[in-house]
DNA sequence: CGGCATCCGGGAAGATACTG
DNA sequence: CAGTATCTTCCCGGATGCCG
């Protein structure tokens, strides 16, 4: 099968690997989709709701097309729930150094706004990107977050990190709030006790472990142009 | 400024550094021209001629917006050369990792075909890529590489890989002929002799260390698109 | 010739309405 | 809820031409 045909866009001819990156996830809203589902399944109206902007019929072709593409499998839950997931496959989780590596870069630039939305999944896979091995050596704390009906818990030991959709269950600290409430706290480094104040955050358990956690991560430096 | 003068393109409006970085370099050939500044300087005409499908005046919309952003300068070479080239800005030059991601996870693709054409410099960044510091662990050895008149040299020496447009100079073995043809050589695995008896490849000095550099590299094996 | 503006055709993206 | 159909807008790509 031609390479046109499967993402149904115009390709670059070109045998290098990155040029044919770009074939297949280059298209608009082709790797913000993925970053949705780096996470685990979602449905067509969850991932339209994490994706502001993005019209059905967009979302339909990019799904469509990352599926012949062999990155993006569709699968029908079991009975009872009888409903339609998007999930990636083996080979499209592999993608998740691209989006780390695009938001290490831009998260520097000097146009970047994090007062803008920001969805769950994103912030989550956030602390992915920027954690710090040797930062976390003998730190070892457990976090739950809650946004709105959807929960996840974040795990650092042994110097290394861990997020998941689950429950709160066994974490040591919660946080209920918007995304972009957690971001402020973590990468604004606006005090805890201000955005509860604001009514932005709700905190349960070790308010001290949550601290800890925050410590972990610094403020972005922003680039140099100039040079 | 408002971002969407920026790159005169849509935003989407998201928080997140990933889709930031889309909004700046997500356009089409955005980040193949990037590719192409990653070894240095380059004038218009290079660019269009590396990276064939380009036209003009989509190189020269590029070119524009990545300048606005900071991620590009334009600059005037001294006299008597007095010409215009092209180079990346300090924090350009830091979207090497990005690059690098999407050609390592692209070159697992079922549809990859290594069969078109490849630039040199293109060339030239997939070792770095694909570069084992395990594997190069007691390995030193300087190579030369000459794409028309283009050369560079790569040298391989404490576990680290270090690529540069350079002289043939002081390389240790000397390799002309397509990129095309460097590439069967180390990712297809083309036994060298056939490359030379076919006239694909001309190659001078120690033809062993040309060996053990090709050796670094291993077959890329080919991605799970069913699980 | 290098760099860039202009015009145009085709096609992808966006918005909205509609259907099972 | 999960898409499809339709229409509009705008980007991409190709051709041409201007200017230093």
């Amino acid at each position: 099968m031609k390479l046109e045909k499967i993402t149904s866009g115009r390709s670059y001819d070109d045998a290098c690997a990155t040029a044919h990156a770009l074939d297949l996830i280059g298209e608009r809203w082709a790797l913000l989709v993925l970053r949705e589902l780096m996470l685990g399944a979602r449905r067509f109206g969850d991932l339209r709701a994490s994706l502001p902007g993005i019209s059905a019929n967009v979302l339909t072709q990019r799904l469509e097309g990352l599926e012949s593409a062999g990155i993006v499998r569709r699968r029908k839950l079991s009975p009872p729930a009888s409903v339609q997931v998007y999930e990636l496959t083996a080979w499209g989780a592999e993608a998740e150094p691209i989006v780390l590596a695009l938001g290490r870069w831009a998260v520097r630039s000097p146009w970047h706004d994090p007062s803008l939305p920001l969805s769950p999944v994103a912030l989550m896979l956030s602390f992915r990107a920027k954690f710090d091995p040797a930062r976390a050596r003998r730190v070892r704390v457990s976090i739950g977050f809650r946004f709105g009906d959807e929960t996840f818990s974040v795990m650092v030991r042994d110097a290394a990190l861990t997020t998941a959709r689950a429950d709160f269950g066994a974490t040591e600290a919660q946080v209920s709030g918007a995304p972009g409430s957690v971001a402020a706290l973590i990468y604004g480094k606006v005090r805890l006790e201000k955005l509860e104040r604001q009514g932005a955050l709700a905190v349960t358990g070790d308010r001290r472990m949550l601290q800890r956690f925050v410590d972990l991560f610094e403020l972005p430096s922003k680039a140099d142009t100039s040079t």
